[in-house]
DNA sequence: ACGATTTTGTTGCCCTTGACGCCAAATCAC
DNA sequence: GTGATTTGGCGTCAAGGGCAACAAAATCGT
């Protein structure tokens, strides 16, 4: 009944197929959306919209409501919302703990398990706690369907079979973790870089929404991370490798700012030189931002000024390329920017195309701790959101 | 009987216009291809592909004609090749020339004139100017249906209505030259960046056929610009302002190697240092590599090296970034990377990340003189290849 | 030289799908 | 309560691509 989806030619089975993606997408992301809007949005006849929907409810993915007091005159139109039962498993394997969470349709994140690992966990035993996770689980998976698995994974992922390509905090190198998830939990899996998947979440359900052009950075323990979304799409690059800026190598404006031989970003602005300079030794996000914003050392300060100097060089040069409408600062990168937002920008506005820097905003990414878990389950509904007939 | 192309809903019209472009495209970009090739490359009925070409060749976009001896079995598909009726005209406004041409559909590239001027030209004068010489072109268009004009503009181009918003070479601020080329010529207009138009067409009909992710850096006498292509598609950013490399501030491995207080790659990496170190004062791009490549004066080589080493800065941060699989340079940049390929590309490759860098070759553009006037058509053809059947 | 084989254009029919028009339903304003 | 407005529901329509059978044009084998 559906066609191979080959080649640029389109199809009938492809219009039917892309307009069930286009409404399930909206009502994924927009989590509700009455029938009207969809017939607007979509640009679709209200009839087509009608059928659209009704094959979505027998499908099971989305339900329609009778709307409460609308206020508006006319017919009141029914309330399209994803369905409850349609979820996916997100997990993040980091060095010191594997998060695993139960995402619904609409980025309704139901369940966050946190298991902590006393030790770096090889791709086997982390699919293996996976599974346990995933079993222990089970009481929120029943009457669910569940698509697959997304995880968020801290290194490089090629795109074309989800290998993890190369994960230095990990250590994992050349790793199938997909095969391995998949035989361990019996469910379909798929990868992708975490700071990608953070950065096309904060697009679709942060900061971002409705913005097709931005870039994130999320500044974290093992370094900096990015993604780049052009056009609406993710910037995948040749293999997927893409928003790498943490190794970039920018510019100093004063060779004196300049800490490492190297130069790379990551190393010159760091998590690790801030909690130095502080006389940390660790604490989370938050901690770590109100020490920063609320501190009179000059070392301190002088630390932070510097290393908004050097980021203001790297986010100029991606601005130059890019010319995003947004740029997106997440974890300890949100911190440094909130420490002297007014100088950052001014040293970009300096340094950046000026017509490139007009239009473009700096902000903190909005989602926290779910991001990474929003990210890894879209991931694992893509298929679903692509061809939302194919599956059950 | 065309509906709107607004939302995100597929339409059934939408599906012919698509396939319509879909086969206008392909042999657009082929320049000749046999219905059984199309039918295979767009995975469409033979009888679907028969109708399309059908209504292509009614509206004088294509030809068919038989071909000669293939030496297969079977019986000989016809050979679809673009129509010569159908033309773009190519401008480039630059410091001291215009150049305006003819260019066909498969970016067949009629006529070249060159026009030089003795005087910076403002937008008013260049669009006269155009015309001026379009009026002599005549000739050229007789029984010829000409889509509109593109120009290739060495600036910042908005792209929302092609507005010149900087081009500091001609010293153009906030320009609206499409409509004054309009006014003074009769025709659709269209400008966009040069640099950009100059990747498209490496992409399209240069060096990076069938390579979807690619970037383009063009040394000209003016600076740096560049093009992005990223999943085949020509990345603009939020206001059409992307590709900016030459303003780009990279890092230097040694100190020693900074010449300049700013630091951006066009200041750093420059034909006119070339150019000094020589001892010339100008010279086209093909003497200027050929004494670049035979030169053994120990300053000119140390030159070229230095060059090499800040421009292997700047690529592997934009590899880092943008992953691509082929990085295509032109003009100078194209000379400093032949002057020294294995030691350029051993810096990328112990400064990139090796994943990313690992797919990513480098290498010269292909299409010399041409490159701008069928980038250039290819704004202007943009349209009619989108809707075909919408113009005659 | 002639038929078999292979490949592909041509033709008529079918099915799917979205659009359109009319009517019904639900809410608000007066 | 009545009219205006908005929107869902249903039947009908038309357009477009898929499909299968047939025809045509080339090569290959004998």
């Amino acid at each position: 009944m559906t066609g191979p989806v080959t080649g640029l030619g389109r199809n009938l089975d492809g219009v039917r197929r892309g307009n069930l993606s286009a409404v399930l997408g909206l009502v994924h992301r927009t989590g509700a959306a009455s029938r009207s809007q969809i017939t607007q949005l979509t640009g679709l006849n209200r009839s087509t919209v009608a059928a659209l929907v009704g094959e979505l409810v027998e499908l099971q993915l989305v339900v329609e409501n009778n709307p409460e007091a609308t206020n508006r005159v006319g017919r009141p139109s029914p309330v399209v919302t994803p369905h409850q039962r349609t979820v996916a498993i997100a997990v993040n394997p980091e060095l010191d703990a594997i998060t695993v969470g139960i995402v619904g349709l609409g980025a309704r994140v139901v369940r966050r398990v946190r298991r902590e690992v006393d030790h770096p966990v090889t791709p086997h035993e982390t699919a293996a706690l996976i599974a346990e996770v995933v079993a222990e689980l089970a009481g929120d998976l029943v009457d669910r369907h569940v698509v697959g698995i997304g995880l968020a994974v801290p290194g490089l992922v090629r795109s074309v079979d989800d290998t993890v390509r190369w994960a230095p905090h990990l250590n994992w190198i050349d790793s199938g973790i997909v095969p391995l998830v998949e035989s361990a939990t019996g469910r379909a899996a798929r990868a992708g870089n975490d700071a990608s998947l953070g950065g096309w979440a904060e697009h679709l359900f942060g900061v971002g929404q409705g913005i097709d052009d931005l870039i994130y950075l999320n500044g974290g323990a093992s370094g900096i991370g990015g993604g780049v979304i052009s056009g609406g799409r993710a910037l995948g690059g040749h293999s997927g490798f893409a928003g790498e800026f943490g190794q970039n190598r920018p510019g100093f404006a004063d060779t004196a700012d300049r800490r490492t031989p190297n130069g790379t970003l990551e190393d010159e602005v760091s998590r690790a030189r801030l909690l130095a300079a502080l006389g940390l030794s660790g604490g989370d996000e938050a901690t770590l931002e109100a020490a920063l914003l609320s501190t009179v050392s000059p070392a301190v300060r002088e630390e932070l000024a510097r290393q908004r100097r050097v980021l203001a060089v790297a986010l100029s040069n991606a601005i130059n390329v890019l010319n995003p409408e947004l740029v997106v600062l997440g974890g300890f990168l949100a911190s440094v920017h909130a420490s002297g937002p007014e100088g950052l920008e001014a040293d970009v506005a300096a340094q950046a195309v000026p017509a490139a820097w007009e239009g473009t905003r700096i902000c903190s990414a909005a989602l926290g701790e779910d991001r990474l878990m929003i990210g890894a389950a879209e991931l694992a509904f893509s298929a679903l959101l692509a061809d939302p007939a194919s599956e059950g």
